[in-house]
DNA sequence: CTTGACAGGCTAACAGCGTTAGCTTACACT
DNA sequence: AGTGTAAGCTAACGCTGTTAGCCTGTCAAG
């Protein structure tokens, strides 16, 4: 299942490059050298793929967070790692916060390894952590 | 200038009732009995009519926070009101928080009446005030 | 009383969007 | 040799925002 991942990555770097009203149908395709039509060969809509997207931002973000762990970093380290990733992705950042999450939709858990990082950072302390983010998120 | 004022007021019932995606120049519109190409008439562009009901949406919870703290309601209470006020204008929230706001169409001080009654709330602190008001977005 | 400007409608049309249908081509497997 | 499938293609549809150009009613000035 190669070519969907290939598809997604370049929906990733057209996003990147030109923001969510860049990412077009015909834009992923030309950059593939490919016609619009021919991506629906390996994805039923444009949601999908966007969800795609969503996940492997949260997935980035959770690896980013877990090497800020790694390395000895408190809830103040993560918080900063938060900001500072947001910063770095802006449009993909849009995109995983600009509507409802789609969490049904979403692999299993794809959010999940982020929360898990930031509650150990706060001590399991579910509402501390929680009320972090939600600062975090608005500081954004 | 009333037309234009009724065709912002047809706009934020369309947006309310049928959330971003259906606030479209066709239904607005339709909902004025007229074609979508005489909205041109009044308004530059679709994104001008969506600055005006941004800067509605934040006198709105002007107004909102203003009554809250004349009650004698304090920084707890408009918190409150802000999450409430939220949850009440779901799709015109949504729209006000979308994107990067477009400060510089903003009629001047539409967003900042909202900001000082805020700031008044938190006895002038500026930088507790902001991250007050960042924990209760964040929350939402 | 006429005339002319202007406000505010109209229809027709365009480009760009996501998407569907149906055709073709290349390649793997029996 | 023949068949099935993966993956491309073109043409087209309905929707979107938007432009151009036309028409009609209101109303003030000469």
């Amino acid at each position: 299942m190669g070519r969907r991942d290939e598809i997604t990555d370049t929906a990733l770097v057209v996003l990147e490059r030109d923001g969510r009203e860049g990412l077009t149908m015909r834009a992923i395709a030309q950059e593939l050298d490919i016609q619009a039509p021919s991506l629906y060969k390996h994805i039923n809509d444009k949601r999908e793929l966007e969800v795609a997207l969503i996940a492997r931002g949260f997935a980035d973000q959770a690896d980013r967070f877990e090497r800020v762990l790694a390395d000895g970093g408190g809830a103040i380290e993560i918080a900063d790692a938060y900001l500072q990733w947001a910063l770095e992705h802006p449009h993909l950042y849009q995109l995983m916060h600009s509507e409802a999450l789609p969490r049904d939709d979403l692999p299993e858990g794809a959010e999940d390894r982020s929360v898990e990082v930031v509650l150990r950072a706060f001590g399991g302390d579910r509402t501390l952590a929680r009320a972090a983010w939600a600062f975090a998120h608005g500081m954004v």
